[in-house]
DNA sequence: AAACCACCTTGATCAAGGTCAAGCGAAGCG
DNA sequence: CGCTTCGCTTGACCTTGATCAAGGTGGTTT
């Protein structure tokens, strides 16, 4: 079976059993997503969830007037929407929909669910990777009310760069990534822009490249600190042109 | 043991057996404290979870330059930091101090686990509960990207009263509220005025009256649509005031 | 190559809400 | 009983970032 090896690519996946992923992939399917193509809708029951094999997905809330707020981009190797399980009559938090030409693994709730059953050494793994996600969730809560804007892409930058180079692709469109860092298309721009003409990062399609990484991370970590330091409004491009240095 | 009985009102340990709880509460323990008194610092490493006996516990979030986030305010009844457990080498992602004298249950986490790995039944209990709290953690993360801060105002209040009164208590001080809604006290504040000139709710001291529980929630589901309907700013008492009524 | 398209950038404007400072009322204390 | 303290409210002002409306730019199609 395919899909067995390909599920062990999956963390969640990787340290079962021969006979444990029988069990799971009695009923799951390989399902194959154009870019565009929606996979769930967000409040729609839910009893399967997903690994992402190839391409990429994103998950996103949707507001009452029609406003779209990306939570998470999936990746390969990983799986999502495997908290639902525990719920009664769960459904959807989020909807999700292929960024990219994607394959996933649909895998049934129950057939997974029964399989747990028997196994706490299983049970462990997923509470580790819910408390892990539990942990992600509370770190991003602290950053959309506790960091500006521009904190927040600084971080992602930092964060996104390779250890070992200064250079690396944004991995999804700018309003994507945008939407996930919760600003607008226009004001990611403007932050963009203005880090380029402090000379810390710059970005030329999606390349980026970093200048100077001690200042991208001191950036990401003044928080929301108003006009104290760098009073680094879009609007300024820079302070007072102390002198031209650059 | 008085401790087994009082563990027995969480609903994490309601349906567990006698020799289950004895191994729990091996090394539990009592812990009384004063309002204010700090029962954990973020950061610290974690081998113990708690569960609220009495009183009120904020957990909290702290930004490099100190400002203060409110992630949650915990009540009897309640579990905290239990998903920690699962994580090598756990700091707790939050802090925890009694706002009012509070007496808590502090459960080991490793005696809990060893429990815990011989009752998948048991596990699943906990899966729903770290389940649950990724739904709550989805919701917030959704109200502080796509909702304005009065649609939060008001969404609380909506929630915290009961359905079969139009009166309530709100539980804790108001700053405290307002930081777990992510709203600086001044504009919690204001929120309340502007609800109050629209004849929507009355606050007189800590005591909630709801005027018309239909506009409210009106109010709570606008969410960020700006100027269209409702151009609500709080530096707008009323849009032209239609007729004094009140 | 021209035309179209999606995506991105830029500029002008504006509103939401944060900040600072002052005033106020009720509870604790000498 | 007056004094302080603390929490809340109010006002004036200012910053952040959203909105609206044009332009660019690059890639794909014909």
């Amino acid at each position: 079976m395919e899909i067995k090896a390909q599920l062990k690519q999956g963390p969640l996946f990787a340290a079962l059993s021969d006979d444990q992923l029988d069990r799971i992939t009695r009923h799951a399917a390989r399902v194959h997503l154009d870019a565009g193509e929606s996979l769930f809708e967000q409040g729609e029951p839910a009893d399967r969830f997903y690994l992402v094999v190839t391409g990429q997905i994103k998950l996103f809330r949707l507001s009452p007037n029609g406003n779209e707020k990306v939570v998470e981009i999936v990746t390969p190797g990983c799986t999502f929407a495997e908290a639902l399980m525990f719920l009664q009559r769960p459904t959807y938090p989020v909807g999700a929909q292929a960024l990219t030409a994607s394959e996933v693994i649909s895998v049934d709730a129950h057939d997974f669910t029964e399989m747990l059953r028997e196994s706490t050494e299983t049970c462990f793994l997923l509470l580790g990777d819910l408390s892990q996600r539990i942990r992600g969730l509370l770190r991003e809560i602290d950053e959309l009310s506790l960091y500006s804007a521009t904190c927040r892409v600084a971080g992602y930058l930092a964060e996104a760069s390779p250890e070992d180079s200064n250079e690396f692709d944004l991995p999804v469109a700018k309003q994507i990534l945008a939407s996930r860092l919760s600003v607008k298309p226009e004001t990611f721009s403007r932050i963009i822009k203005n880090l380029s003409e402090r000379g810390v990062v710059s970005i030329r399609n999606s390349r980026v490249t970093i200048h100077d990484r001690e200042r991208l991370k001191e950036v990401a970590s003044i928080c929301t600190t108003p006009q104290e330091r760098l009073q680094a409004s879009f609007l300024y491009p820079c302070p007072p042109p102390p002198a031209g240095r650059g």
